[in-house]
DNA sequence: ATAAAAGAGTGAATACCATTAACCATGTAT
DNA sequence: ATACATGGTTAATGGTATTCACTCTTTTAT
């Protein structure tokens, strides 16, 4: 039951239309081109209003910062358990694909969340940090665990890890909250460097004329990959 | 000879750092800080006054952008040629670190050659595509280009490679200005793939809670990456 | 039911910014 | 010496964020 009153339904429904305006206008014209006023036009109230719904512009960008990163993560996971529950190479192609055709279709929102946008929103609000990393390093840590449990994966020995590199990797794995050894870590940062860059790449576009297509590239990392991690390519993709 | 006028020399001089001044601010402050009345201020006129000088500020980062690709290439092509002309995994080494060392260390001017910066100053001004890729294609190029005449070079042939791929390959090639097979061409994007991934990585941010110090995964990266080319890293790497 | 309190919006004011136009001073060239 | 080109100025326009004082409405408490 809505035990909510008049005023708070009010308030909810405009703080929604806001950001759905919000979002738009940063789709089309940047996140550099989101103005308080052209939300306050594309509402219908003026531009101090606002004030009562997010803390000014950076408020509003810290908003659907947030929104973005709750789709993002929701459309990653959907992609993974659209796939066969047994087939962990399915759901690692499907999930590293979502990944890819969200960021190509949500630029704008891909550098706010994982690029240049970041640092900006990371530096002047506290609680942002970790959490990007922290749920796509969840979502796929989850399925190396399931690798790793299968004892499917090799992976260095801690023993063979350089010093340095090992501490940044138990700093990762307890902030992320994973269990398995440091090793499956580091495979999952090489696979995250591959990823990132290619998206990057497809994203920012400086290679765009001539790999206006990022879709061959991906197909051959992600034969990479998988036999990185002793898996084949999954014919039975359900990418639907 | 300096067969400059008396105006002439002052308008060199006030460009020039007028254009000290933009840096400044925009490395500070970032590409969205950087107001041309902030640079007028700084140089010690109105900010009319810089519309002699370049056309608004759209013009103005466009003059830096250009600026930066130099200083940049620059940069890369000394560390580059630091190295035993004889020793082509150390001169690949060396300009991959130093792609690195001069993206940490200017984290703006990257995000506006490479990164979301790219794209606004692509999209507003013509001329611009493929200058980036194309002088940083060529460096790393002329490498391959000597790894591969010296037959050491393990690529795919070119009917190994998917159609659409191949296509994307021998436009970046004729882009770049390259003579060697595509299967030369597409390792060079692999690599890329890779290095610019680690690069966004560090520059961006987003793992920075744990691998806030880029070196120990770029080790690890130009190992593989050097011996994906067939090479092992060179020992007397000079660096300095 | 009615009065007090809280909430949500407005308009005005301040302080930035970019950009253009009209104008003036000065260096350059004839 | 004079005419012109150049490089600067001020003033004006219009856009932005943000704060403040005020009003109207809704909610809450008596």
């Amino acid at each position: 039951m809505t035990a909510l009153t008049r005023r708070e339904r009010l308030r909810a429904e405009l703080e929604r239309e806001a950001k759905v305006v919000a979002r738009r206008i940063a789709a089309e014209e940047g996140i550099a081109g989101l103005t308080l006023a052209a939300v306050a036009r594309g509402v219908g109230v003026t531009p101090p209003a606002l004030y009562r719904y997010f803390s000014g512009r950076a408020g509003l960008v810290r908003a659907i910062y947030d929104d973005i990163t709750a789709e993002f993560i929701d459309t990653v996971e959907r992609a993974v358990r659209r796939q066969d529950p047994d087939d962990l190479s399915a759901q690692l192609h499907a999930g590293t694909q979502a990944v890819l055709d969200w960021s190509v279709a949500n630029k704008v929102e891909f550098d706010l969340l994982m690029g240049a946008g970041y640092a900006k929103v990371a530096a002047s609000e506290e609680g942002i940090p970790v959490v990007i990393a922290r749920e796509l390093g969840g979502l796929f840590g989850r399925l190396f665990a399931r690798l790793w449990n299968e004892g499917r994966l090799a992976c260095p020995a801690d023993e063979e890890i350089d010093p340095v590199l090992a501490a940044q990797l138990r700093t990762y794995r307890s902030e992320v909250g994973l269990e398995f050894p440091i090793g499956v870590a580091f495979l999952m940062v090489v696979c995250w460097r591959q990823i990132y860059g290619l998206v990057c790449m497809a994203v920012y576009g400086h290679h765009g004329f001539a790999f206006d297509d990022p879709q061959p590239l991906f197909d051959h990392m992600m034969d990479d990959l998988l036999g990185l991690l002793g898996l084949t390519r999954s014919p039975d993709l359900r990418l639907s």
